[in-house]
DNA sequence: AGTCTGCATTGATCAAAATCAATTTGCGGC
DNA sequence: GCCGCAAATTGATTTTGATCAATGCAGACT
C-alpha cells in the first residue's frame, strides 16, 4: 500500500489528468492508475520544441496535461501549417497507416504531456467504461472541432478566422466560456500557420477587429472581448458591417 | 428462426455494412443485427438532397452505405462550405453540444445511408469489442483525415488541393489505391466548396494538372492519372515545376 | 542603464484566386 | 438525332491576402 501510494505520488499526484474529474486518469481506480503509470512517460516540452520523436514512436498516445501542442506539417518548400491544436485534457492518438505523412507534434507554449503505451491505453478503453467514455467523447469533440476548423479555413475571411480563433482560445482556457479577457496563447506566426494566414495578416486582422470595436488588444497576447455577440456573429460568418461609418 | 432470417432479409441483407467484412454490421452476431436493425432506418437520398432532419434528430448516428455525403455549413450570407466528406463505411456521430452550428448532411451523389439510434449504437460499442474496434478506428481515421484536410486548406495552392482531392477519391472508391482511372464523384461546385475554392478555380486547376501532364480528363467526372508519383508529390506540397519549359 | 534579440507591426508591391459575365458543352428526355 | 438546360468552361477584371522590406518594441541579459 505504501508502494502504491508512492507509485502514484511519483508521477501522477497533482497531475491535471488525475485531479480534473472530466479527464481520463480521474476515471481510474488506484490499481489501474498504478498500472497505467508504469507505462506512461510524463514530459515537459519547451515552446517551439517538437515532442521527442523516439518517445512518440514508443508511446504514440499523447495526453496533454498543460499548455498547447500543435500538430505541424512542414511542406517540402518550407510552408508550415498547424493542422490541429491540442489543449489540456486532449488525447492524441498518433497511430496511423497510409500514404500521407503523419505530421509532428510541437509545443506552441511551454507544455506538459504524458505519453502512454498503446497496450495500456487500449486496455483501459477496453476494460474501463468511464475511461472509454472520456476517450470516445474526446475523439468526437476532435472530429467536430476539426469540421468547424475546416469551415473556417475553407471560406472565411481573415477577420472571421481570427474571431473564431479567439473563441477557441476562450473555450479552452481555464476560466472557460465567460471570461472577458482571453489569452491568445500562441504567437502571431503560430496563429497564422493554424488559421491559414500570414503573420502580417494576423496582425492586421486583429487591428481590424479592434477598429470595429469588437475587441481591445491588451499587450501582445491578451484580448478583451468588447462585443461578444457581434464577435460571435463575425466568427460564424455573418458578413459584418465595415465598421461605424462617419 | 424464420423470423430472424426474415428480419435480416428485410433491411440488412445485401447491405454493404453487413457484407463488407471491414464494416460495422459485419461484426455483429445474428441476434445483435436483428436488435440493431429494429432501431435503424435505411434511406436513399437523392443528390443535392439534405438528409432528413427529423430522421437525424431521432437517430443521430448515420452510417454511409453507398455514395458520398457531405457535412455542409451555410454561412449567413450564402457562402457554402463542405467541412467533411463521408464515404461508404464511414460512421457519422452527430451528437454535439456547444455554441457552433452543427451543420447538415447533404448527399453529393445519390446515396444510401442507415441511421441508428444512439442507444443501440452505444450498446454495440459497449458490448461488442469488434464493433467497437471498427467504430473507434473509423473515428481515428476521420481525425487523421481532417488534419490532412486542414493542411490542404490552410496552405496549399489550388492545383495542390485538387491533386490531394483526386487521391482522396481514389482511396475511397471501390477499386482502391491502384486504379488508374479515378471518378471525381462530386460536381465542380461541390469540389470547390470542399476544397475551399470557387468552381471556376477548380476547372482551371484541373486543366492546369492536365497541362502539366499529370492527369488526363476523361469526360466531366473521370480522371486518368498519368504520373501518380508526380501528382502525389504535388498533393503533398512539393512546389512542382511550372510544366515542361520549351 | 544599455544592448541584444526575437516578435510584432507597418507600408508598398505582387500574384493567386475570387468575382462577374458570357459562352460552350454534355447529358437526359423526346 | 435534336432540344433544353444545368453544369462547366472561358475571359476580363477586381480583390484579398501573400510577399518583401523595414521599422518599432519589449523583455532578457550583461
Amino acid at each position: 500500500m505504501d508502494n502504491m501510494a508512492l507509485a502514484i505520488a511519483d508521477k501522477c499526484r497533482n497531475c491535471a489528468l488525475r485531479t480534473d474529474d472530466a479527464l481520463i486518469c480521474a476515471q481510474l481506480s488506484t490499481g489501474e492508475l498504478i498500472e497505467l503509470s508504469s507505462h506512461s512517460t510524463p514530459t515537459n516540452v519547451d515552446r517551439k520544441q517538437p515532442v521527442n520523436a523516439r518517445l512518440v514512436d514508443r508511446n504514440p498516445i499523447i495526453a496533454i496535461v498543460e499548455g498547447v501542442i500543435g500538430l505541424q506539417h512542414v511542406l517540402k518548400d518550407g510552408r508550415r501549417s498547424i493542422a490541429a491544436l491540442f489543449w489540456r485534457g486532449d488525447i492524441v492518438d498518433l497511430r496511423r497507416d497510409g500514404e500521407r505523412a503523419p505530421g509532428n507534434l510541437v509545443a506552441l507554449t511551454p507544455a506538459r504531456i504524458c505519453s502512454l503505451s498503446v497496450e495500456s491505453y487500449d486496455k483501459l478503453v477496453r476494460d474501463n467504461p468511464d475511461a472509454r467514455a472520456v476517450a470516445i467523447s474526446n475523439m468526437r469533440e476532435q472530429i467536430h472541432f476539426a469540421a468547424d476548423h475546416s469551415v473556417d479555413l475553407g471560406k472565411k475571411s481573415a477577420p472571421e478566422r481570427l474571431a473564431a480563433f479567439i473563441f477557441e482560445c476562450r473555450r479552452r482556457q481555464l476560466g472557460g466560456d465567460d471570461c472577458q479577457i482571453v489569452d491568445l496563447a500562441l504567437r502571431r506566426s503560430d496563429i497564422a500557420d493554424y488559421m491559414g494566414l500570414q503573420p502580417e495578416t494576423v496582425s492586421r486582422g486583429l487591428k481590424e477587429l479592434e477598429r470595429r470595436e469588437l475587441i481591445a488588444l491588451k499587450g501582445r497576447s491578451k484580448v478583451r472581448i468588447l462585443d461578444a455577440a457581434a464577435l460571435r456573429q463575425l466568427a460564424n460568418g455573418t458578413p459584418g458591417k465595415p465598421a461605424t461609418p462617419a
